[in-house]
DNA sequence: CTAGAGTTTTATCAAACAGTCAATATTTCG
DNA sequence: CGAAATATTGACTGTTTGATAAAACTCTAG
């Protein structure tokens, strides 16, 4: 019989290898090219079967993407899962910070795999994004506000502070190319990684704006 | 005679007005769908001419993807070149900010242009980005070396602070899609970018941790 | 060991794709 | 005007791509 998702059927360990190999390749081609971009061929190349073979395990294109990301989801939405009310807000946002930049670190291709398809216009996540996203960033803003209204953290809107944790951690993960020509070969990966962090606890605890300077508040605003 | 770039020799009317509008079309279909995703034949058809006809006027798919490229590498890096030394390094970045956002808001194609092809291993700009942006860069950040020397700004990797601003500010037009899902459209295009103008100059300025527990200037700013 | 389920391959298809060519139409300019 | 330069088109080519059908092979449970 054919091996198709939808039936509650027990997998073979055939499939069970297969389909694993042929998700990781796919992750490897769509969050290098995109969906459009990238070719069962290839898929399949990469997940060492021929295409005919590939596409008796997902039938469609489609098909292997919406499984991956399926797949996927709910481990990248994990660090913001965590954020917790309990914890002291400080140590609690630096957490998250510091284990988004390692979900950068450690898995940039789920990384560009969701920034391709949000870049794109998210035309076949969407759906899941009001679903399962927006809940979850609502009742975690809710969060923040709580900590906002105690004086615990400055007052801002907490859903474009999610946004800049998510853009500046992620950055590392998807703009890779671009920051290794900036940064040069000098140091290596883990090193970039913890120059990040550290630039990154410093931005969002303290801004750029000097403690104390010698004299008063100079609070220079305007442009 | 073929209407070749390599040649000095004046451009029509025609040819002005034709490579206009296949590279505008280009910048639409390239920036939604990435190269590999982005065909010529509705590059062609947004361009509202026959194929032929736009392989007339650029000879190679490749060919409008670099003339893109080229025409808008400047454009997009003229923010960063007003860094300027001279002014108070505060406002000075705060008023690089506010341009970087500007442009996220003005022409989000060209970010999403540059997101994808950075995102995908920037495999055809990759010299491009050697020979241009890090020089840029590596001047730019020694300006800022020069403020966290005179103690006007905190001391922080001036390279991992220019990607923080990159990162923010681009996230807006790059992530357009997931902004919107979880904002909401309760407030027009417009009001988003000036709930995140005001959100990242909170961050970049003051960071996260209130200034001054008790007594003092509360600093509520709402949303 | 063997029947049937499960897996893989070979051959194939139609559509989409990048790109070419020669013929035709239009514009420019002396 | 009329010839040369420029622009546009239709018809076409070879390749890539997503997908299918059926035959052949392999594994596994009884």
């Amino acid at each position: 019989m054919k091996a198709r998702a939808t039936e509650t059927q027990r997998k073979t360990r055939i499939q069970i290898e297969n389909e694993e190999r042929i998700l990781d390749a796919a992750l490897e081609e769509f969050s290098a090219h995109g969906f459009r971009g990238a070719t069962i061929d290839r898929i399949a190349e990469h997940a060492g079967m021929s295409k005919p073979n590939l596409l008796y395990y997902f039938r469609r294109k489609q098909d292997i993407y919406e499984a991956l990301i399926a797949r996927l989801l709910d481990k990248w939405l994990e660090p913001l899962q965590a954020l917790d009310a309990v914890g002291d807000p400080l140590p609690e946002l630096q957490s998250y910070i510091r284990r988004k930049l390692e979900m950068a670190r450690d898995f940039p291709r789920e990384s560009r795999l969701f920034a391709n398809e949000i870049l794109q216009g998210a035309p076949r996540i969407k759906r899941l994004l009001e679903s399962e996203l927006k809940p979850l960033v609502d009742e975690k803003a809710e969060i923040l506000r709580g900590w906002m209204r105690a004086g615990q953290i400055n007052t801002v809107d907490p859903r474009h502070l999610i946004f800049s944790i998510w853009s500046t951690t992620q950055h590392y993960a998807d703009f890779d190319v671009q920051v290794q020509v900036i940064l040069g070969p000098d140091r290596g990966a883990a090193g970039r990684f913890e120059d990040a962090a550290r630039y990154l606890e410093t931005l969002f605890l303290d801004g750029l704006r000097p403690k104390d300077k010698a004299g008063g508040t100079p609070r220079v605003r305007d442009l």
